[in-house]
DNA sequence: CTTGAAGCTACAATTGCTATAGGGATTAGG
DNA sequence: CCTAATCCCTATAGCAATTGTAGCTTCAAG
């Protein structure tokens, strides 16, 4: 199994589509692979290694810039890996500001839509909140 | 106070930056205000009560379509105002849907952090974890 | 009347993809 | 060997909701 595979493969393979693998090449984050007589691409082993790591660390909320220096960063072994502890620890930081940000956003929403009595627009809780410190029933 | 304002003004009033302003114009979320002689735009409560509603729900996290909808519902009073209500249980539901997938990364990533010894990156758990079932030591 | 801040339009960039158009390559079956 | 189905190719445009840019005009104060 694995091997040498067409860009389809490696695309099912990692979850990933079709353009996003050559959006990823073209992005300069996965290394262009040698191409078949009539010009297809042809993956090897490492360019799927290297396309599950892009892909775990999207999961995990990288952005594409960052994985480029996780990746350029782990080529060259022997140098401390205190850049990408603090690349990890900066997205956890942005990970529990959203979070906070979204709990605070899910109590408001909710005490709104407990107060609508499902009456009609003129009297609506929702609307009236959204609306705040203004009366919308002029206009 | 209040009155006619320049967009500079209900913009700052509004917490909304000058170039978003027109572009809800341009959406049409926001209607078309009077232009002064030399054509610049005279805004009025009218403009500065809508734009207030706009910038409530988008902090709620509702999209400009979704805003439009609720504009246009809220207009015509003595309708239900059950769509509403869908459309902030909707986005309820989608907030609850986006705070447990960041609780999850939340630990997967701080799980990646405490691994992580600070030592070289050739022995990093954070890429390590993000290499996952392959080696990142063969190039 | 001059000066500097603020406004105008139109258009490009952002992020991370996804979709489309208009073709060529590959492969399995007959 | 031929054909059909499926895949692949490049190039370009689109998405959401702004933000940024360039080059110009208008406004308000002194």
């Amino acid at each position: 199994m694995t091997g040498i595979s067409s860009i389809g493969e490696i695309a099912r393979d990692t979850g990933t589509s079709v353009q996003t693998v050559r959006y990823y090449e073209a992005r300069g984050l996965l290394p262009k692979p040698p191409r078949s007589d009539g010009g297809q691409r042809r993956y090897t082993d490492d360019h799927r290694t290297r396309l599950l790591f892009i892909r775990h660390a999207r999961e995990m909320g990288f952005s594409l810039p960052d994985i480029a220096e996780m990746i350029d960063l782990s080529s060259v072994s022997g140098k401390p890996c205190e850049p990408v502890d603090r690349m990890a620890r900066c997205q956890l930081a942005e990970v529990d500001r959203k979070i906070a940000r979204l709990q605070a956003l899910r109590s408001a929403l909710s005490g709104m839509i407990e107060r609508c009595d499902g009456e009609d627009v003129s009297s609506c809780r929702i609307l009236e909140t959204l609306g705040a410190s203004s009366h919308p029933e002029d206009k």
